[in-house]
RNA sequence: GCGGGAGUAGCUCAGUUGGUAGAGCGUCAGCCUUCCAAGCUGAAUGUCGCCGGUUCGAACCCGGUCUCCCGCUCCA
């Protein structure tokens, strides 16, 4: 089976069993948004929770915030998003491939000013200790033309840019005769603007309304409101911030189910570090990160650091977790060493200061920030695609089980009464009642035993709890694990201290 | 946005040159059953993505439109 083959079954699975609904199926359905069913929402929960207890319960110097999506619009340009988040595109009409305008006339530039540095090379080697740079630049035709025209260039690209002019842009790409790399033709369509942030308006009345976006990241709440916790909350440095929150963005094209969505969910944390300690910090939040992920069981051959070459403009060391995808290794969790990018500038964009003062070195300083942000529903998508498993069984037939780590799964323990007469429903809900306080149970009556515990196994519920006829006798009943398919006789006590051992989050974490 | 593919039951899909819709699985009700699906009986569920056209008649032909999937592109 194609790995494209199983991710569809994995889809429909998700739709089958309750997980995951496409958004206003019976409209059509929205690109790139969905809704989580009533198994899928208790996953999820799962997974936010055992984050948040790792990240707050277990960390003395982290403490938790839920900050607003909508905020105040200046945040954006101070994060550097507003410019960040709007690429002006291009596409190749025969080459169908897609550019960013400014990229390709960038790339231009540079392909001249590899020209200049070409004859200033052959310069040198011609004139040897003689040689004046300066004089040369000056002097020489060639490199004075490019020289000229580079310096052309620039300023019409930089006031199409400053006006947002993409009719300019367009211009400059046909002026240039820039082509395809791939297709060799200049054959272009117009200039659009993809602006990745989704606006909105705050304000009734349309007159005085004010321009907002939904946050395309939570990060930002955290650093706007570092003071505030910072001064309510007795921490020092260092510390860290975490909130699990949604982020939208316009993604040109989102796929791959929930993996890329528009509406999504991050969990991030953002630990305050003393400026020059971001090395020691970011390669312990790595580790604390991995170790966070193999936690769970699953094969550690699934997961990778990628180390970013290229940064991105207020990091100064970035690594994503990869996880192994259906579709191959991607992102799972950025960590980023952010240093004091987002607060520098937001105390330069809202002329606050935003400094912390160190009573042990008695200075006073904006810290640097180490990142460690996870997609909630990307590791949804890997813990639920990594559990599902087609099997073969010794006797010839099959089935379909999540092997959710156990203490991720929606539904912790079955009670099955062995059939539903002679009075083994009524002994399996008092089992029921007992176990509901603590954990999430189902009860099941309808049906083959077999039938039953295959329902179970689809669910990826960890235990089923048999109550049969012996158990009318002795007080024992059968407790089957999913994924041994193995039964054991026990008294109901033993049974609670099993599932409790199991299932209690400090043997996990 | 471009190119390709596809929209029929909850899921997977069939539907023969146009004659008012089917299967398997699942679900529900019941029967039978003392432990791992594919025993038995019965039932529910579809404006065949949407709009329009051609036709006596359209799931099928034509036009438009929407949506989804794959690729390109982008990805803090």
């Amino acid at each position: 089976m194609s790995s494209e083959e199983k991710f569809k079954k994995i889809i429909s699975h998700a739709k089958e069993y309750g997980f995951v609904f496409k958004s206003s199926e019976i409209y059509d359905g929205l690109s790139a948004v969905y809704d989580y069913g009533h198994n899928g929402t208790e996953l999820k929960n799962n997974i936010k929770d055992y984050w948040w207890r790792s990240m707050v319960q277990l960390n003395d110097n982290i403490v938790g915030i839920d900050s607003s999506i909508l905020m105040h619009p200046t945040i954006w340009k101070a994060s550097g998003h507003v410019d960040a988040f709007n690429d002006p595109l291009i596409d190749n009409k025969d080459s169908k491939k897609r550019y960013r305008a400014d990229v390709l006339i960038e790339d231009y530039i540079s392909k001249l000013e590899s020209k200049i540095e070409k004859e200033i090379l052959k310069g040198e080697k011609r004139y040897g200790d003689k040689f004046k740079k300066d004089q040369f630049i000056k002097t020489n035709p060639r490199v004075l033309k490019n020289y000229e025209k580079i310096k052309a260039i620039n300023s019409e690209f930089s006031s199409a840019i400053e006006k947002d002019d993409l009719v300019a842009l367009k211009k400059i790409i046909e002026d240039l005769e820039i082509v395809c790399p791939v297709s060799g033709s200049n054959n272009w369509t117009e200039v659009k603007q993809f602006n990745l942030m989704f606006g909105t308006k705050l304000g009734a009345s349309s007159d005085s309304a004010m321009d907002l976006y939904l946050r395309p990241e939570t990060a930002q709440g955290i650093f706007v409101n570092f003071l505030n916790i910072q001064k309510t909350s007795r921490l020092k440095i260092p510390f860290g911030i975490a909130q699990i929150g949604k982020a939208f963005r316009n993604e040109i094209v989102a796929r791959q189910f929930i993996f890329r969505m528009r509406e999504f969910e991050q969990m991030e944390m953002q630990f305050f570090i003393k400026p020059g300690t971001q090395k020691k910090w970011y390669e312990k939040w790595k580790e604390q990160r991995m170790k966070w992920h193999l936690s769970l069981g699953l094969e550690k051959e699934n997961y990778r650091f990628h180390d970013h070459d290229k940064l991105a403009h207020y990091a100064d060391a970035a690594c994503d977790i990869e996880f192994n995808f259906p579709f191959g290794f991607k992102e799972l969790e950025g960590i980023h060493s952010r240093n004091d990018f987002d607060l520098s500038n937001h105390e330069k964009f809202s002329n606050k200061k935003l400094k912390y003062f160190d009573s042990q070195s008695n200075e006073s300083y904006v810290p640097y920030v180490v990142e460690t942000s996870i997609g909630l529903d990307r590791m949804f998508l890997a813990i639920f695609s990594n559990s599902f498993c087609e099997e073969k069984i010794a006797d010839g037939t099959s089935r379909i089980v999540l092997k959710f780590p156990a203490v991720l799964a929606p539904t912790k323990v079955a009670v099955l009464p062995l059939i539903k007469k002679d009075g083994l429903p009524e002994i399996a809900k008092d089992i029921l009642e007992k176990l509901k306080k603590e954990y999430r149970v189902n009860y099941d009556e309808k049906d083959a035993i077999g039938r039953r515990y295959r329902r179970q196994d689809a669910l990826g519920t960890p235990y089923c709890i048999t109550v049969d006829h012996q158990s009318k006798e002795d007080n024992t009943f059968t407790l089957r694990d999913r994924d041994s398919m193995i039964q054991e006789r026990l008294g109901i006590d033993e049974i609670l201290e099993k599932i409790e051992s199991t299932l209690s989050i400090s043997s996990w974490l």
